[in-house]
DNA sequence: GGATTGCAGATTGTCAACAATCTACATTCG
DNA sequence: CGAATGTAGATTGTTGACAATCTGCAATCC
């Protein structure tokens, strides 16, 4: 990318709110852990007027809190906490299905089902590596084919946010061709046209994914693995 | 308020949010307008650190947009977005209504049912003035009672984002009465315990509520008035 | 030996300064 | 006269400094 463009689009704030969001998500400050301004800054090598700016972006994202005097840090999701982001996302994904019932194009429906053959092949060969990004692509896919920005918005943050309950946890141990039969039953809904089926579809995988989820975490919580 | 209570627990761009956030929604700076950083800081007596910290929350929050070296502005909302905005909106609602329908108490039915009375009886006597607090004080109360705070906050968002599509004007003109019917609807539907019927009353009444505003916008689009 | 107090260093919150950028106006050029 | 250039002032983005607060450790007290 030009370095024209970046300097007359981007500042250092926002793109310490990628840098630090990275850092985030990618475990490398973990959950309830402290963020440090002074290393940090200079760790990036900028002052740290722009990382408090860019720390704010992300407390209101929900990935940070800042104690007054304090600091700011990475926030803990909780189990009940986890369940009320579920219930939020499976209502937006819900919205983005009917919403897709109603207006996805022949081709969106044709791209939905490619991305399908290739989850079943990643899914088939047990290639976890090879699935878990097809399967980010294709949520990440509809959200966006839906049209709806502000929808999309709120549903990345949700996913986001869920990172925090157990950093790549959301990779559910629990059987990719399950999950990508879910994916499928979504997309012959979209087919169908029919808008309140293809909610509850889609609802429904977002909630059998915290099923799933959530009895992992408290499969954990008694030590029975 | 103790004011040691305050200076453990506020900062300055924290309370600098509340109190742009306020400017902006009163209309005091409208949308599309300057936010005028030196200006402002001298206002409130702060340097324009702690200001800048408070206008990245507003960003995320989707009030203004930051435009490199320009500054921040006060975004506008068109009918696009607006629709975009109830959209999500109506899906959320009717997740608290799904909710309340399944969990809410006898208690917390009577209260709506009071706070119906209240309408009423404002809606018969006219009184515009006394009716939009207690509208406003139901929706708030009913997410509230959903007891699911991240629902209670993204829904919250985007009532604030409304605003930005014409303040005030999400004062309905079309009827109190009718308003105040699918109020009722809706209170009802809670109390058959019925999630899905109930799901659908709450997002029909934000809906509505979309017809009847976006149908405002249209007439004053065409000076019918 | 546990509780309390004091202190030093680390860190945060805010401020003011400076450089860079933008905008509006005046001047010059073709 | 319109387009291009130059300039001054306003404003933004960032930096570094300073005061306030917190934390951890050592010393003192009961």
């Amino acid at each position: 990318m030009d370095d024209l463009y970046i300097l007359r689009t981007r500042s250092l704030s926002g793109v310490l709110e990628d840098e630090v969001e990275k850092a985030i998500l990618g475990g490398e400050i973990a959950p309830g852990g402290r963020v440090n301004e002074n290393a940090l800054a200079g760790r990036y090598g900028v002052s740290r007027g722009p990382l408090r700016e860019a720390l704010r972006t992300l407390q209101a994202a929900g990935l940070v809190v800042s104690i007054p005097n304090r600091g700011y840090f990475v926030r803990r999701v909780d189990p009940d906490e986890a369940t009320q982001i579920y219930d939020v996302r499976a209502a937006l994904f819900g919205l983005a299905g009917q919403t897709l019932a109603r207006c996805a194009s022949d081709e969106q429906i044709a791209q939905l089902r490619g991305r399908l053959d290739e989850m079943d092949a990643a899914a088939k060969a047990r290639d976890f590596d090879a699935y878990y990004p097809l399967n980010l692509a294709f949520h990440s896919f509809i959200v966006e084919a839906a049209g709806n920005p502000i929808l999309a918005a709120h549903y990345r943050d949700l996913v986001k946010r869920l990172n925090l309950f157990r950093a790549r946890s959301l990779v559910q141990g629990g059987g990719l061709a399950v999950s990508n039969a879910e994916h499928r039953a979504m997309v012959e809904a979209v087919a169908s046209r029919d808008p309140d089926a293809t909610r509850e579809a889609f609802a429904a995988h977002v909630n059998c994914a915290r099923t799933r989820l959530l009895s992992a975490d408290t499969s954990t919580e008694k030590g029975s693995f």
